[in-house]
DNA sequence: GTTCTAGAAC
DNA sequence: GTTCTAGAAC
């Protein structure tokens, strides 16, 4: 009866017999393992007894069979047993496991840090027990963690706690120093990653990430993180004129001197975006500067809206702003038909003011929410919540100078009633100190920020209206000028650029030039989605650039075809690194490639293996991958073609190498294959694989630093991983490579 | 993408 | 004190 109860005793302050516990610790050297005995033996009132294999031996090394020994003894003597020694592996731990009982319940306590702590921490130790010091650690840590074999309940644990940050181990410790005589602790599994996404490939199975509950923890705290003040900015953008709605007396075009609506009612709208004065309400921004400023954007883009118009709304006829634009646009000749100012409530420039806008902007604040009184909240308030919770599946919140395009939910009042379809979202820069982000009257700054808004605008709307043509709905109502002849072309060309079709060289590759930018809003675009995607900021513009208009970069490229463009990567990463980029408008990464663009992978991987003979011929020990990054941080479509040898002052940090060496890096061969069997491609753009610790390309041993790591590369004659060597991921001179191309 | 730099790690 | 990382700014 006794027993009865014992065994089913928990922490009911049962007093008879008491439950003893064996942990089984699991860890590599230099996880923490024997710290972590003390720690706890130290503060228990429990009786423990630590059975490590290193001191066990008396000086020399000590075997499995002494520690079991022990372990038995110091059970039967009823105390709790700590199993001190790594414990990597199933079978290493499966005898403990067994003295397990009816009175002995068997923990695990996995300490599962990041290898490179470990081999710094065994590095450091030159008295440790174990006698593992100085640069064999690496080495020894990396074999161990090679075999590392996560414990499982089924291996007949009762409770297994993870630890895979320090924060893990202290609070590990705590609850087992706490842990009185009569006490027992809940069976099950604790901190256990979910399961590991990224651990796919045979040479990946121990890689292991640190970080995971730390970046669990952050974005739980992500809204919290942000500074509270932010819930006032723009409280009132625009409040002053918002308020007195006036739009009854607004006419269409009210600015003659600017332009006037010719066929704004007809049923063939252009497309077009009206936007508020970016900055000049609540943020205080001047006037003056960004009238001039508005104007010098507007006209930048004037020659790539095709039909497209612009049309910069003010609730006030005595806007102030307005008026300075007006006055700057006419000085500068600016075509009043595609660009205009209209006095009207932005929310109803249809119903109230008769002026289709298909797109209207909006002053954001930085949350991306609702609320303040200005611009901001007219427009969440008549898109109603579906607006709000559109915006927030694209973005969380903005910079200064950005921009976020949110496609309006069918259920939205102001796609029905107004007939807008998107809302791009714009936070300018702020000249007010009771607003976030204040530039301390830093104008020139200011000024850049004000720039960079606009034009991201103006860009955003662009990108918008290629979308709209090439939705078979959008093109009748929106083609305006050539119907027939943007329809023939979207269809002959596969939403492809091709420069002989247009018979304009170089220049037609671009929304750029009024005569081609009919062609161009319809050509191409493969974005299926009407959702925006990703904002390429500036700096990210240049491999587009380049690849439109390479003759504008000859000191750079070294090939050209209809098809792509080829260079040397300006940064390489390696001895040899060159880009092989996509010349097809739209075709910003890999996420946009659907399988008509199969041909073309197929081409970048030829065009690939071609300078790859040349390099090979040149120096026979070189060896090649090919592949794209799953979120390349450079818009247009380029495929990497990089030595392995990463032998580069270039190559300066985890980010640099992880792309290149984690599943980040998506194989040219593997692109092919899963494009032609599903439509596209496989990305693997979590960040924690920019995070994962440095391990050596061919033998995957882990480094704590790039340092250390780039000194170990050099000298690391491992043969490759047997994935990368199958499948034709890597290309060497003895050529069992694939290509694609006869 | 890089550069710059604060501060963490050594 | 020096090295290294990582986040912000560009």
């Amino acid at each position: 009866m006794d027993m009865d109860i014992d065994e089913n005793s928990t922490a009911k302050g049962n007093e008879r017999r008491t439950k003893l516990i064996m942990v089984i610790l699991v860890g590599a050297p230099g996880s923490g393992k024997s710290t972590f005995c003390e720690l706890v033996m130290a503060s228990s009132s429990r009786p423990w007894v630590r059975i490590c294999q290193d001191t066990i031996g008396n000086g020399k090394s000590g075997t499995k069979a002494q520690c079991l020994k022990s372990a038995a003894s110091a059970l039967n003597d009823g105390k709790s047993v700590f199993v001190d020694r790594c414990n990597l592996e199933i079978e290493q731990r499966s005898e403990f496991v067994k003295l397990g009982s009816s009175l002995v319940d068997v923990h695990a306590v996995v300490l599962d840090l990041p290898a490179q702590l470990c081999i710094s921490r065994s590095v450091k130790r030159t008295g440790h027990e174990g006698n593992l010091s100085g640069g064999k650690a690496a080495a020894v840590v990396n074999k161990m963690l090679q075999k590392k074999e996560l414990p499982n309940l089924n291996e007949g644990f009762k409770r297994i706690t993870f630890c895979h940050s320090e924060t893990d181990v202290q609070s590990a410790i705590d609850t087992y120093k706490s842990l009185g005589l009569h006490d027992a602790l809940p069976d099950g599994c604790f901190g256990q990653k979910n399961a590991d996404k990224k651990v796919q490939l045979g040479i990946m199975r121990f890689l292991k990430k640190a970080e995971n509950p730390a970046k669990t923890c952050s974005n739980a705290n992500t809204n919290k993180d942000f500074p509270s003040s932010q819930t006032t900015q723009e409280k009132k953008e625009s409040s002053c004129t918002m308020l007195s709605n006036v739009n009854k007396e607004s006419e269409k075009g009210e600015n003659p001197g600017v332009g006037s609506l010719e066929n704004n009612i007809s049923g063939s709208d252009p497309p077009t975006l009206a936007f508020p004065s970016i900055s000049t309400s609540d943020f205080k921004f001047s006037h003056e500067k960004a009238a001039e400023i508005i104007v010098e954007m507007v006209e930048e883009f004037m020659d790539k809206l095709g039909n497209a118009r612009l049309v910069m709304v003010d609730l006030s006829h005595g806007s102030k702003i307005l008026s300075l634009v007006k006055a700057k646009a006419a000085k500068k000749n600016i075509c009043s038909t595609k660009f205009f100012t209209f006095v009207g409530d932005i929310t109803k420039l249809k119903s109230d003011g008769g002026l289709h806008c298909n797109v209207i902007a909006n002053a954001a604040n930085w949350r991306l929410k609702p609320g303040g009184g200005g611009v901001n909240a007219a427009i969440f308030s008549a898109a109603g919540p579906s607006l709000e919770e559109a915006t927030k599946q694209q973005a969380k919140s903005l910079r200064p100078g950005n921009v976020v395009a949110v496609q309006l939910p069918s259920t939205s009042p102001l796609f029905n009633r107004e007939g807008v379809t998107h809302v791009i979202h714009v936070l300018g820069p702020n000249m007010n100190p009771q607003r976030p982000n204040y530039l301390n009257n830093d104008y020139d700054e200011g000024c850049k920020l004000l720039r960079d808004a606009y034009s991201s605008l103006f860009q955003a709307f662009i990108s918008i209206v290629k979308d709209e043509f090439k939705s078979a709905k959008g093109i009748d109502e929106r083609l305006g000028s050539a119907p027939s002849e943007s329809r023939k072309h979207s269809e002959d060309t596969h939403h492809k650029f091709k420069r002989a079709e247009l018979q304009i060289p170089e220049r037609s590759k671009k929304w750029k030039g009024t005569q081609e930018s009919a062609e161009a809003l319809n050509q191409n675009n493969n974005k299926i989605s009407h959702k925006m995607s990703k904002h390429w900021g500036s700096w990210a513009q240049a491999l587009y650039n380049t690849a439109m208009y390479p003759e504008r970069h000859a000191n750079i490229v070294l090939e050209t075809s209809d098809d792509v463009v080829v260079l040397n990567d300006i940064y390489p990463k390696a001895r040899k690194h060159l880009l092989i980029v996509a010349r097809y408008e739209g075709l910003d990464q890999l996420a946009d490639v659907h399988k008509e663009h199969l041909p073309l992978l197929k081409t970048m991987h030829a065009v690939g293996m071609k300078w790859i003979d040349k390099f090979i011929h040149d120096d026979a020990s070189l060896v090649f991958r090919l592949g794209y990054h799953s979120a390349p941080s450079m818009r247009q479509l380029h495929l990497h073609v990089i030595s392995q040898d990463f032998d580069s002052s270039h190559l300066k940090n985890k980010k640099h190498w992880n792309s290149f060496n984690t599943d980040f890096f998506r194989d040219s061969v593997d692109v092919i294959d899963e494009v032609s069997s599903h439509g596209k491609a496989i990305i693997k753009d979590d960040e924690s694989l920019m995070s994962m610790e440095f391990r050596c390309n061919r033998c995957r041993s882990a480094h704590p630093n790039l340092p250390k790591l780039k000194t170990h590369i050099s000298k690391c004659q491992s043969p490759f991983p047997s994935t990368l060597l199958e499948g034709g991921r890597l290309v060497n001179a003895s050529g069992n490579s694939r290509n694609f191309l006869s």
